[in-house]
DNA sequence: ATTTAATACATGTATATACACATAATAAAA
DNA sequence: TTTTATTATGTGTATATACATGTATTAAAT
């Protein structure tokens, strides 16, 4: 669906305001599609996110930081993301001996089975619904750095 | 900063699914400067969002329903959002006449001045911080459409 | 006309975002 | 070494997202 049929509005400041509008409303239309994915399995995005992030480490453990750092939304709140997913049962955490300050979180074996069935659903739905040639996407990719490019 | 950098990952299962993340994460720090703006009059971006529906129609009255289906995030609990504007005064809700279940809304005069002023910040942010040109802007709209192509 | 279905909105719950603040532990400074 | 500052995490609050359910009103069906 084109934006404007999206948010019924056709008349925007400039191009790039459009632009603006238009990564809200995709970003938000990707998470409603990879919750839809994630739903049967009891995961939201955010857990899913934190549990790839585990991954890249494993079996190492990671500390709250390490994990926040590389949330995709910089003020997502991890240790209560942390709190659900111990309650599944799919991390296990713990004080780290050397620093007592720290919290250090691993994954289950639960995380890591849950973590492979729940991968597979999120690339069949790349595969299938955001299919795009690699061209694009790399275009796509550049623009949206663009967009960033004056940091703040 | 590069997605690279932001998210301390750099291998991604395919440049289609690296654009996933980098339509989320641009669409986080977008979100996240236009929250920065307008702070300082005690809006967040969704209210924001509100009132820049409401001016489209205005002075006419806007029922719930009209007012969710513009939202660039269609799961937004619009009767909330309108429950804090209220509060602030920036609009005023009644009911319908003609349809006793609808409610309808107004900006008041000093939503009209809020909105003002709160545009302005935002049309500032974009010319000074998302600066981009015609043609990358015109691009850039082109390819968040095709990631939407397969609509569900 | 009465019953049934659909619609519009409000409200409730769980989770997340955004941000402030408290607490404990470590590092740095005097 | 004692004090001070910094760091890491947890907790609290307001708002939002996502979704289910309740209630009043209107429309449709019998």
């Amino acid at each position: 669906m084109k934006l404007e049929q999206a948010i019924k509005s056709s008349k925007f400041k400039s191009e790039v305001q459009k632009a603006g509008l238009n990564i809200l409303y995709t970003a938000w239309w990707l998470k409603t599609i990879m919750s839809k994915e994630l739903k049967e399995y009891g995961l939201t995005h955010e857990q899913y996110n934190v549990l790839r992030i585990l991954k890249g480490k494993h079996p190492d453990v990671m500390c709250v930081r390490d994990i926040a750092c590389r949330m995709i939304e910089k003020s997502s709140n991890v240790p209560r993301i942390i709190d659900r997913l111990e309650v599944k049962k799919l991390v296990k955490r713990r004080t780290s001996a050397e620093d007592k300050r720290e919290t250090v979180i691993t994954l289950t074996q639960a995380g890591i089975n849950m973590l492979e069935i729940t991968t597979n659903k999120i690339d069949g739905l790349y595969d299938n619904t955001v299919k795009m040639d690699d061209d694009c996407a790399h275009t796509l990719n550049s623009l949206l750095e663009k967009v960033r490019e004056k940091e703040i």
